[in-house]
DNA sequence: AAGTGTGAAAAGTTTCACAGCG
DNA sequence: CGCTGTGAAACTTTTCACACTT
């Protein structure tokens, strides 16, 4: 069997991708404190995984290490970045400028970590507008011509459960490939979409079960 | 060998129980829509899974079905609840009422859900009281006695990364047994407490992946 | 000596397929 | 007949252990 799947990706299980996001993490912290290199029992240990584990992910792309030494901090990082689709900076809409919705805008964690949010959408943008957010909230009706025009790939989804279906579809359709939906609702999607839900109360029903 | 781990719990995936809590959701809803019974095929595609998988899920904890006929949707969902350990009210803190901390506080999706958020911390609770927060926002000093003399085990973490290990250690030496963490940190905890990661941006990042 | 890269084993999870019950 | 409950098969992911390189 080749090393591909169909849209040419290489091979990578999804549980491996979400940790190279943390391994990143973790390089630029040891960038920032003047390591140059990193074995994987060192960098397994910040990202919370095993060595193992950790030479396994790596090697799923490439062999970027040194025998006796480790892996070089620098080149690493680049290479997770690049594997991960971030040497560019992508632009992100979110639709659904409720509670949640301009809360996150306020909370501008996306931004630290690269992404630019350049639009919010609400069924009602003049209500929106007054919570203290300072990028555009337009009405809905001008989703389809903005994702067109700007080539947005990625959405933030907070509109109540019931228009989750009806806006995802309409983003879909305009051209939005992935979806961090914080509604608690499966969406259905075309395969070459890719959905992150976030369920925040369904985090805390899954603790409720761990507690004794 | 026999169906229980170390603590006395049934050995159920831990995915399993993830998606208990969205069984549970659809049944809610399939009984405020009046049904009584419903077949694994059918709460199977509420759900987003596969009729074999949500039977062997259910399987995990006992015998509901009726051969030929399907679940009964209110014993069932009791059965989940149960299960879940949600027939109790969960008291719930929040530490670190900033701008997401506060957010999550306004957002009020976990009272939606069945739990109530019954105090929030914070290092400076005069700033964080302006924020239109309706429950008392206490100095992050009270932690301590606070969660001893209300039992409190369940709590949302939302302090800058710097202090998230300090504090989850506070939490836990004081009896939090589960702790939904937004911090992007891996935090080190003992085995008997449970640990829920909420890393927005990881989740932007690992959707960054799959788009073309 | 130290630490990577990797086949192979182990563990965990999902899917199949069908016996058996109402 | 319809649909559950479940062993067994298939698949995925993790862990081990060690050959190999610097």
């Amino acid at each position: 069997m080749d090393s591909t799947d169909k849209s040419g990706k290489l091979d990578i299980p999804k549980k491996a991708i979400y940790r190279l996001s943390i391994y990143y993490r973790c390089l630029q912290k040891l960038n920032s404190n003047g390591l140059d290199t990193v074995s994987s029992t060192t960098l397994a240990r910040a990202a919370g995984v095993k060595p193992a584990q950790l030479r396994k992910d790596l090697a799923y792309f490439g062999q970027f290490g040194t025998r006796g030494l480790g892996y070089p901090v620098d080149l690493l990082a680049s290479i997770i970045r690049e594997t991960l689709g971030r040497e560019r900076l992508q632009p992100v809409i979110l639709v659904g400028a409720g509670n949640l919705g301009s809360a996150l805008l306020r909370y501008h964690g996306f931004e630290k970590e690269g992404f630019e949010v350049i639009a919010a959408f609400d069924a009602d943008p003049q209500a929106s507008r007054a919570r203290g957010i300072n990028i555009p909230v337009l009405p809905v009706a001008d989703l389809e011509n903005f994702i067109t025009e700007k080539s947005v790939k990625l959405a933030i989804l907070c509109v109540p459960v019931e228009f989750a279906q009806s806006i995802v579809n309409r983003l879909v359709a305009a051209g939005i490939q992935g979806v961090l939906n914080f509604s608690p609702i499966v969406l259905e999607v075309t395969p070459d979409v890719t959905v992150n839900n976030v369920d925040l109360a369904l985090e805390l029903e899954h603790l409720s079960y761990f507690i004794r």
